[in-house]
DNA sequence: ATGAAAGCGCTAACAC
DNA sequence: GTGTTAGCGCTTTCAT
């Protein structure tokens, strides 16, 4: 059987739709009389008004759209990532949106708004390299709001939090353990990596101490193999006595390739990381790391972007905070 | 400026909207003529039909919905469900289709589906314990797919693994290294985990070793410390020399609870998990374990339901392949 | 307190 | 090949 509609239920009421349609958004104007008898018989005939009907004619279509700019693949295999989208998803959820999962291939994410499918969206810590995307947007109008700061967009309104200071910390941490050769190992292209890269040239220099290209690499696999592989590198060419890389999963790549290049972390060898995934304090040595608040992240997204497409006005930016959460991959240099 | 519609396109071209509907949906009975011009329009102002109008009319939403039946936490903590729903997203979009993320609290997915917000749904791997919403989703007769098999749903479409053949392939790999005292740590109410048990214990069997039950421990915390700590109790009460965890989690726990406890993987304990997590061979050992593929999961749950929908008839479950990988968190028992 | 009617943007059956 | 018209299910303005 089709799904009974309001005018049916208006029908038997012996009401206009009208009327049906108040009773259903809590509106005044309706006799507390006819409202019982027609929640009775929404509640009877088990009743649910058209969704895109309602979308339709409200113009607006109570969906959020999530971009996911990077591969799947490197979003996905990323626990920190995996749980900015928990964070979305959660508070999108609890804020009565829909969310909607949006890849950049395929169907474009504009037309997707364009079509009148979604409201607005939230895009996951996308970089520099994204820039076609925020233009595409702006020129869409469509409401966004950014889960990474990009330099140069000033318009982007973005949660994020402070890289430069986050690296500040993991280098100051190491830096009174007495290490000096500490080795950066970074993203490409993501405004997050160059602000950690900064915070690590920064400290480095209030420190005294030379800023040493062949400490610096960046990996273009930001895995737990990516990290081994561009650690064993490291160790080769430049014998750092420790290592801040720019996650987690790089850092355990590093640990790995320590251990199999025959050292001892942290004994020989310190390593820090950054997001403080919950696997990092599971691995041998516990992971010390930046902690960054990732539910929070996407939770704080997507408060920005409903409040962005009820007020119609753009929210402010919001930055978050981070913390040293020193475990035992790192320890006084080796005299 | 409000959106251009197919009104305003018609009466620019000097035509009705019918015609400019079947233009843009590659309809025949269009002169060529008419139709470049309609193009040409369409492309010039850059006109996008409206997703919802579309779907409500055509009484058919082109979006599917995905339901998470467990707490998120949970799902969104293990990288193999997380895999599972990476294929599910990606094939979903490559049919054209859009997902929804449904969550079981706030609004019901039932009500989801009543409202014609979504075609249908893909449940992701629910267990005995969520029989409930399969009853609900029968009653809305809202088309759906299961990601796991549950006993007695005879009517269920599902795709899964033969999770007893998984077992028994772990329990034939530890028993012919000599094992015999094997413990089993499983996860509550979960069909998978209980098939595995079934596995566990025919094979033991059938090679004629007596079935233990102090070697058998169901954790409600399947995570990598909730594997740790049942670890940690099942080495104090039983002494196994072997465990077999029903996830790799579970496993990388138990390897942790055996190492704290001063004993070496694999020489003195071995340990398999089941998944196979990217993360699984990045560990130390790298954990034996039986493969079963994720990813194929959930592309193939996304396909079968769109099949369901498009046919409108119910497909057939499928059973994917499981497989044993062996890395070196097991080895021959000590003698 | 209630309803008639227009409007939201599209598709499709049917007529010409 | 093209247009007329009804229909999809809801909200809202304006009368009464």
């Amino acid at each position: 059987m089709p799904a009974i509609t309001i005018d049916e239920i208006a029908r038997l009421a012996g009401v206009s739709k009208t009327t049906v349609s108040r009773v259903l958004n809590n509106k005044p104007d309706v006799s507390q009389q006819t409202r019982e008898t027609i929640m009775a018989l929404i509640e009877q005939y088990d009743f649910h008004p058209h969704a895109l009907a309602k979308a339709i004619s409200l113009q607006k279509s109570q969906s959020i759209g999530l971009i996911i700019p990077h591969e799947a693949q490197y979003i996905f295999s990323n626990p920190f990532y995996v749980e900015v989208m928990r964070g979305v998803s959660t508070e999108v959820d609890r804020l009565g949106y829909y969310l909607l999962i949006c890849y950049p291939h395929s169907q474009n994410y504009v037309d997707i708004y364009k079509q009148k499918r979604v409201d607005g969206f939230i895009i996951l810590s996308p970089g520099s390299l994204h820039k076609n995307i925020f233009k595409s947007l702006y020129d869409a109008e469509a409401p966004f709001i950014s889960t990474s700061m990009i330099p140069d967009e000033k318009e982007m309104v973005y949660v994020d939090v402070d890289n430069k200071r986050g690296a500040r910390l993991a280098m100051e941490h190491l830096i009174s353990l007495g290490h000096r050769r500490i080795a950066f190992i970074g993203k490409p292209r993501l405004a997050s990596s160059i602000e950690r890269l900064n915070g690590y040239r920064e400290t480095l220099q209030e420190h005294g101490i030379a800023y040493d290209d062949n400490l610096v690499m960046i990996s273009g696999d930001a895995s737990i193999s990516g990290g081994c592989s561009a650690a064993h590198e490291m160790l080769r060419r430049a014998n750092p006595t420790a290592f801040f890389l720019v996650n987690d999963l790089l850092a355990m790549g590093a640990i790995k390739a320590i251990q199999e290049s025959g050292l001892n972390v942290p004994r020989d060898v310190s390593v820090i990381g950054f997001d403080d995934i919950p696997l990092s304090e599971c691995i041998y040595p516990p992971l010390t790391t930046i902690r960054q608040p990732a539910f929070e992240k996407g939770v704080r997204a997507a408060r920005l972007l409903v409040q962005y497409l009820e007020k119609k006005k753009k929210p402010k930016s919001q930055l978050l905070d981070v913390d040293l959460v020193v475990r035992n991959s790192t320890a006084a240099v080796r005299s």
